[in-house]
DNA sequence: AATGCTATTGCACGCGCGTGCAAGAATCGG
DNA sequence: CCGATTCTTGCACGCGCGTGCAATAGCATT
């Protein structure tokens, strides 16, 4: 109709139509919707009836720019390798539009990408980056903090020592004594320990945690490889080079490993390339519960990280306003299948 | 110092801030900022120096709005289940942040929540919307059409006959009766196909062509299954299920799978749950070319799609402004390894 | 019917930047 | 050294909505 005032861009509907349409202003319009606004519902109704009718909804550029309040967060990730990763995607991404939040995803996995990836997340303006990868200390933390625009700095299922974080995570500790001790209740004697890459402090926690367990209860040192990525394919070959090197009455009885991507792949060689079974010539125990530890063909004993809750947690981190020191831990459970 | 004029929001350095601290006007200060713009060396400089030194950078939200190009594209999926999600995310993503695009991740998993998440995007005004799920074709692709305001839909690795979709993928066809001619070279008698979810039209190409590939040079009539979800733990069942019925005699010599996640669960089975050899028993055929593809446990015998080349046209198409028709097929190929 | 109170509504101003054009500065040939 | 070009720069206006407060309408009470 007039389409002389819908100068350069492509006629837009906006709130000033549909206040036309409805014969009320456009604040009314937009408070129509807010569901905590103080409106009459009779108003609502028209409002909405009009909207419908001239296919309005609210832009959110708009709004965002106008409250200072994106509602937006910004998950960095630089691991496409665990499968788990996809799970977390999966959980994040619900917990988060379940209260209305949207998620930007940064690919972090280039270095030389990083760092321009964060800072144009963070002109984007989101209210928070969320960190899900795996080598973050370094550069890439770095420049997330540089770029000083987030308000808030999350480690999702990692800790981190830095102060100016906010870490959501298992308690590995305790998760690790755990395990520890159900490899000991089950009589297993020679374990052996898989971990990941040994570059970041944090990563070697269960390792550690692991050995000082075992330590403290027999006296004896496990052994413990370490291959450079959580990939699958990486541990398999440090399983069958480590295992293949043995005699027989020198080998480990149970592999716990640091997560399931590394279980999973040492699992394969077992019993593919050493012709093993598991878990009677060896157990393996995996960290994480991937969708596949379930699978009639691993059935595999792991920690479960209780994802969900964690969510939850980070949505209610992103909401509170105060500047109090968030980080939390969260306890999993074992769960126990054959193959340890 | 001057916080009087920062009204409500917490002092955000401004394009106008940096104008005042370099002597210029703030539209040479915004114009410093884009790569195309007529601006004096001199004084993108003395910006540059200014804003490095205020800690400024544009803020994309309010570009977005003056400008009615976000820049910002969401991606839809419903399927975090098939570990090659991961890694198309990892392509697209980088291939779109090379071009200055970002990504909004929208998990349509749950169907309640599907359509609000996608009207949620569409009020961020993204410019385009891409797919990368299963089952998009009924509920979600409507509701992706019908919020309106998605100037491109963006169909990626796979095909859909939606005319106001743009499809990105691979040769379907031609890649099924590459694989039908790989089984047929050698040697195999008896494959089984076994197929993902049948309710989607889009999904039985791969089943039909391969069908209608091997009568047409056999006379034969192939088996073939199919499982409610791309899973490997359902692919394992249902290969457990169909071979333990079988007598060694009437068994498949091979295994064609729709993709590299039922791929994997059958050759688990196959060699876990029914103690035989791959190949030599019975030998497998996947679909994607999966990182676990290439473990030296699977040596999975696969086809490959070129991602890579298929995000990067994806962003060409993004930033065509022509309305033309845009759908395209590309030709992967088939990476033989040890599994068939 | 007047009064007092609350539930709704309207509005001025601002969020930070892009567009298109016009004014000003720099450059060049003769 | 001057007028003609070509570069640079500045600016009015608008993008669509939120904030906080003032104005108004609605309602029950006496």
């Amino acid at each position: 109709m007039d389409d002389e005032k819908k100068s350069r861009h492509s006629a837009n509907v906006t709130a000033d139509d549909v206040a036309l349409a409805a014969g009320v202003s456009r604040w009314t319009v937009n408070r129509a919707f807010k569901k905590a606004a103080s409106i009459s519902p009779k108003s609502r109704e028209k409002v909405m009836t009009a909207a419908e009718a001239l296919g309005y909804v609210p832009d959110l550029r708009a709004a965002s720019l106008a409250s200072d309040r994106s509602n937006l967060v910004a998950l960095l990730i630089d691991d496409f390798a665990n499968p788990h990763k996809l799970v977390m995607l999966e959980r994040l991404t619900r917990a988060l539009r379940r209260k209305g939040w949207d998620t930007l995803l940064v690919n972090t996995l280039d270095r030389e990408d990083a760092a321009p990836a964060i800072l144009n997340a963070s002109q984007r303006r989101v209210d928070a980056a969320i960190l899900i990868g795996i080598q973050f200390d370094d550069d890439v933390l770095e420049a997330a903090l540089r770029a000083r625009r987030f308000k808030k700095l999350i480690i999702f299922a990692r800790t981190s020592e830095n102060p100016d974080t906010i870490s959501i995570s298992v308690d590995d500790i305790k998760a690790t004594q755990e395990i520890a001790a159900y490899v000991l209740a089950r009589g297993y004697k020679r374990p052996l320990f898989l971990a990941g890459p040994r570059t970041y402090s944090a990563h070697l926690l269960r390792l550690e945690t692991f050995v000082d367990s075992w330590q403290r209860a027999t006296g004896d040192t496990p052994e413990n490889i370490s291959v450079a990525e959580y990939d699958p394919i990486l541990a398999a070959d440090a399983a069958y080079k480590t295992l293949s090197a043995l005699p027989p009455q020198a080998r480990p009885d149970i592999i716990v490993c640091e997560n399931d991507a590394l279980a999973i792949g040492t699992i394969d060689t077992i019993r593919h390339r050493l012709g093993l079974r598991v878990p009677q010539d060896i157990a393996v125990i995996g960290f994480d519960d991937v969708p596949q530890a379930e699978s009639p063909n691993y059935r595999l004993t792991t920690y479960r990280q209780p994802l969900t809750d964690m969510a939850n947690y980070l949505v209610d981190v992103l909401e509170s306003a105060e500047d109090i020191d968030f980080d939390r831990t969260f306890t999993g459970r074992l769960v126990t299948r054959e193959s340890a």
